[in-house]
DNA sequence: GCAAAAGTGTAGCAATGGCTACAGTTCTGT
DNA sequence: ACAGAACTGTAGCCATTGCTACACTTTTGC
């Protein structure tokens, strides 16, 4: 996970941190889709995201260049080996954050949005903390 | 804040959400170095952000024409009272955010780099609920 | 089986934010 | 005062992620 490493001035963040940011949630993306409905479509992508087809289109070429999934044109799209470990990953941390958040008395509508924001800011010290916190007020399902 | 505003799809965030990020950051850094340096120059937010000067001109540029700062060429910036705004409310949820991240045990090198990252992803009811916590467990400064 | 609907791809545009290279301005030190 | 250093701006490149418009493929329904 090269974009969560340390950086030596912590205002760092560059265009591959959001290409990262991307990748890890459209794989996710991916995954839910899959396990929902069967297969997964670049108008689901589209749905899900709420962005035109054509820029779903494109993203899934470039996540397609990068291993992280499979399609052939008109076909739908399923994970690579390394796509199905990011996207395992992904909504690892997705799902600490929100149950982190719903924790903290937070209603789930607000989580749901907001644990989207925030996962891909969490560093693994954080993640720790709020799994600790969650084992320590036992509210983990 | 136009970018924290409710979407009716939670997944959609735009390419002005990022812009909206870029603007906080960069008037809450002015805001910093003038106070710590007196004046704040392209140089400073350069080194501030580890990007070329020409980035932060450009920008500069684009948050003069949206009116949250004032510049002349080869002059300093200034914030303009929407900018002085901005950077308020921008520090203060940012100090929120890490106050409450140390509060969960994390260091603080971590707790500032992730501050800056989640910041922008909290919405005015959670931030509600990290100053819950931080009063109800006495950690606030 | 074939027309319409749904889905996908491509062309081409815009805005943002990276960069290097080079040119111009301001400041500094002697 | 003036040369060199420091700073800033501009030109022009790239990648990413939005979009509309249009073309093409696949699926659906009769």
């Amino acid at each position: 996970m090269a974009s969560r490493k340390k950086r030596s001035n912590p205002h760092q963040r560059t265009r591959n941190d959001h290409a990262t940011e991307t990748a890890e949630d459209y794989v996710e993306a991916v995954s839910d889709i899959i396990d929902e409905k069967g297969t997964c479509r670049v108008v689901d992508l589209a749905g899900h995201f709420g962005v035109s087809h054509v820029t779903v289109s494109r993203i899934v070429g470039r996540l397609k260049n990068e291993g992280l999934l499979l399609t052939e044109p008109y076909r739908p799209i399923t994970l690579t080996a390394s796509g199905k470990r990011m996207a395992r990953a992904s909504r690892k941390r997705h799902e600490i954050v929100y149950e982190f958040l719903l924790s903290l008395g937070i209603d789930e509508q607000t989580a749901a949005v907001d644990s989207e924001g925030i996962e891909h800011h969490v560093s693994e010290a954080t993640l720790k903390a709020m799994k600790r916190h969650l084992e320590s007020t036992g509210a983990h399902r």
